[in-house]
DNA sequence: CGAACTTGCGCC
DNA sequence: AAAGGGCGCAAGTTCG
């Protein structure tokens, strides 16, 4: 809604027509009337329906009406919000990740909602409580002023499509509430807290685009990404060798029976200290078995050792029982969480969605007919350290697509590699090797960006509290953490405590800042989706890398809104002026691996 | 015997 | 003098 759009006090400028971005979910409590906007709450009750299905309710919010329709089924629900969502309507929902995967299974889509409990949560660590629950009965207790409810459920499971693991229980709400009443007055109680944020426009973008994010989520679970099965099989097999019934594969064991030939003993890779004890054995003493270890190593153990760790690692993750576990029907379907990591990125329960390794790109295939529309962010966290920090000639340098190589060339005399490593210094806190120079290097050049990371990291250092651009709040450091670094005979270990921690919330600051601007730019690509290619469907979101999957004629025009959305995203997460630039160029293809 | 921890490595 | 941020997962080991 315009009243309480996106108007952004530091920048005194009015962004008009974000819909879904506008937090029409009466935030602005009296404007929402006058634009048709209304919100309206959804929840599961307590009661269940004879068979043991989930009942909802719905009623208006913030209590405007007493029009409450009670004891609908999932299906009953679906058609009731086909039926009255106006596209100016804010679906509140307690948490999306609990009622979304039911509602997609009946096809309904929501255009625009509010998740209370990733809100709340936002809310809680905002004030540094981020051990404190979110979930709807802990949020109702603190707005009435009640004791917390005891051993409350808090932790909503991700829906995994199997319900009977999560059995019927209380709400943990105080008898005679609701959860669609608790969800009105917690929803009223957020209302009244993000007025009194310290940056509220920004910290109302992003419970908007938080709660937009938890949709993607719930959609990309649902659609799944398109895996082919056959093609995994035929990877694994050409790598690992033919599937033994029990143990391993035939090249994994034939990697294993070198390193024993080697040694001259039997020994098992798998088995870190027998390792290290072989090669004590061999009058070579290594730390440890690490890869990078035994790079260095001169024996003839070290190239079959090195070969087996790495096909090992693909054998145990995302090996045959990876592949019969989440791969059905054609698509590998994970879990995401939204803001699962303190930091804001998402996060995967199941399947290790994030850790697909690369080798295993080539098993993302379009359908027939059907194409991939790959993008990524591409160095995301400079660029976000650029706008940050205000760093003018960063900034600068952020105008080309490949940064490093105009970063170097600015100041590194054309090496892009240092170049690179003197920026992810900076943002990680890595000073080994020649890092400290290059990162000496990088702040003559550009004092405000590099300044902005060190001043994140003395506040670290002193146990205080950073934020990202649009509030998210790194966690307080433990209470262990305080009694260390506050004890003056500590010495040593305090410092590195204290250091540590300052590298914490260095990255914090840029990490967080990225992930809303992801946060923001999915936000507005699902809506774009939705206007143009409606059959169009995200697929996978990994921290700055997005893989759409349409039909062949629509993939020009889901390609067109790419770079549109990650401009608006740009401009609504930091501002209008801000001219730092963030490259999002779209690649079709069939396959994953054809991408970049 | 399972839970909790450690190690090591994949992704960004 | 040296000092890199965030995660998830599986195998091995140790603990209770």
């Amino acid at each position: 809604m315009a009243r309480h759009g996106l108007r952004n006090e530091e920048h005194n400028v009015e962004s008009e027509g974000h819909g879904v971005l506008e937090a029409g979910h009466g935030v602005g409590v009296g404007g929402a009337e006058q634009n048709g906007d209304v919100d309206i709450v959804v929840a599961e009750q307590e009661e269940q329906s004879r068979d043991g299905e989930p009942l909802y309710e719905l009623r208006p919010g913030n209590a405007a009406a007493p029009d409450v329709a009670r004891d609908l089924t999932a299906a009953d629900l679906a058609a009731r919000i086909s039926q009255l969502d106006t596209g100016h309507t804010t679906w509140v929902l307690p948490s999306v990740d609990r009622i979304c995967p039911v509602l997609l299974r009946h096809g309904a889509r929501l255009r625009r909602c509010h998740d209370l409990a990733l809100t709340e949560r936002l809310l809680r660590n905002s004030q540094g409580r981020h051990d404190e629950p979110h979930g709807l009965a802990a949020a109702y207790a603190r707005a009435r002023g009640l004791p917390p409810p005891p051993d409350a459920d808090e932790h909503d499971p991700v829906d995994t499509g199997q319900a009977a693991l999560f059995a019927p229980r209380g709400t943990g709400l105080p008898d005679g509430v609701t959860p669609a009443e608790a969800t009105d007055v917690v929803l009223a109680e957020q209302q009244r807290a993000l007025q009194r944020a310290p940056a509220p426009e920004r910290l109302r973008l992003l419970v908007a685009s938080e709660s937009q994010s938890a949709l993607v989520a719930a959609e990309m679970s649902h659609h799944g990404l398109p895996w082919r099965a056959d093609v995994h099989d035929a990877v694994l097999t050409e790598l690992l060798g033919r599937r033994a019934a029990n143990g391993r594969p035939s090249t994994l064991a034939d990697l294993a029976e070198r390193v024993s030939e080697a040694f001259g003993t039997p020994v098992n890779p798998d088995h870190p200290p027998s390792v290290v004890r072989a090669f004590r054995r061999a009058g070579i003493d290594v730390p440890s078995s690490r890869a990078h270890v035994l790079r260095d190593v001169d024996h003839p153990a070290v190239g079959p050792l090195l070969e087996y760790k790495e096909l090992a690692r693909l054998h145990a993750a995302h090996g045959w029982s990876w592949l019969r576990e989440w791969v059905h029907d054609g698509r590998f379907r994970a879990a995401y969480v939204v803001g699962g990591v303190v930091s804001g990125r998402w996060a995967t329960r199941g399947g290790g969605a994030l850790q697909i390794p690369k080798v295993l790109r080539t098993c993302v295939r379009a359908d027939p007919g059907w194409r991939l529309v790959v993008a990524d962010a591409a160095q995301l966290e400079p660029r976000v350290l650029a706008a940050l920090s205000g760093d003018r000639r960063l900034a600068d340098v952020s105008a080309s697509s490949d940064l490093y190589a105009s970063l170097a060339t600015d100041a590194f005399g054309g090496e892009r590699a240092r170049a690179k490593i003197a920026m992810l210094s900076a943002l990680y806190g890595g000073t080994a090797g020649e890092a400290g120079q290059l990162l000496a290097r990088l702040r003559t050049r550009f004092p405000d960006a590099v300044r902005y990371v060190e001043h994140a990291a003395a506040a670290g250092e002193r146990g205080e509290l950073v934020r990202s651009r649009l509030g998210r709040t790194s966690p307080p450091p433990s209470e262990q953490w305080r009694a260390l670094t506050g004890n003056a005979d500590a010495g040593v270990a305090a410092h590195r405590a204290s250091r540590d921690w300052g590298r914490f919330t260095r990255n914090f600051v840029v990490q967080a800042s990225a992930a809303d601007f992801t946060s923001v730019l999915l936000a507005l690509l699902r809506r774009a989706l939705a206007d143009r290619a409606p059959d169009a469907e995200l697929v996978f979101f990994q921290h700055d890398e997005l893989i759409v999957h349409c039909r062949g004629e629509d993939a020009e025009a889901v390609a067109s809104v790419f770079q549109t959305c990650a401009d608006e995203a740009g401009t609504l997460t930091f501002g209008p002026r801000c001219p730092v630039r963030f490259p999002l160029e779209a690649t079709l293809v069939d396959c994953y691996a054809d991408a970049k």
